[in-house]
DNA sequence: CCAACATTCAGCCGTTACGCTGAATGTTGA
DNA sequence: TCAACATTCAGCGTAACGGCTGAATGTTGG
């Protein structure tokens, strides 16, 4: 078990990091924050000036890297953001600040 | 001067979370800090099974992003980790576990 | 001075990322 | 039922990324 949880782990990593390498994916994720940790999907594309397709895409990076997760309420798709999944940055970053 | 500030960090945030988003440029930076926080390019890229060239490349990711600062050393190049620079990255997370 | 060494520079090349647009899907209200 | 709506799917073009290789640069020891 403890190779597959490695090998998962680094797997998260990659999705993580990856996903927070761009720019809009990081506004979002502030967005939903500060929005108290909820917003559809229109609403979120409403914040970008560029085509709502492509937000969905941006949207689709975060919900697979675990950032975001996504309840359908009728015709509309509501993210969470998951602060969980964050907090793997943080312990990536504690090796370097972790006291010996 | 607000305005330049700003901005300036918003470039510090897009070079910072560019160079964490490649699997490669983490492994650089926690083989440098478990080193004792210095190591020649040399060095570094024998962790590696890929060219060093490739390396090189995202030494310099690294560099212009602040991660890591160079010093020439005779014919060597010694790099030292920033931690400093990576503390943005705590920062930017501070947005979602700052206690209100 | 020169050969061996440490490292970077320049450019090729296949793959992926990200913007766009034009459908398609699924849900609601009248 | 049907039109309006919210959202996603599929495919296209361009630009960037990350691997490679073949030089070029600069430093050291003998």
């Amino acid at each position: 078990m403890h190779k597959r949880d490695s090998a998962a782990r680094l797997d998260a990593y990659e999705a993580v990091f990856t996903a927070l390498a761009h720019a809009a994916r990081r506004r979002v994720l502030l967005a939903v924050y500060f929005n108290g940790g909820m917003m559809s999907a229109g609403e979120i594309a409403g914040t970008f000036s560029h085509a709502w397709q492509t937000t969905t895409r941006h949207l689709q990076v975060l919900e697979r890297a675990g950032l975001l997760s996504c309840e359908k309420k009728g015709r509309m798709r509501i993210y969470r953001i998951e602060k969980k999944r964050l907090e793997l940055v943080k312990d990536w970053l504690d090796h370097f600040f972790r006291k010996p």
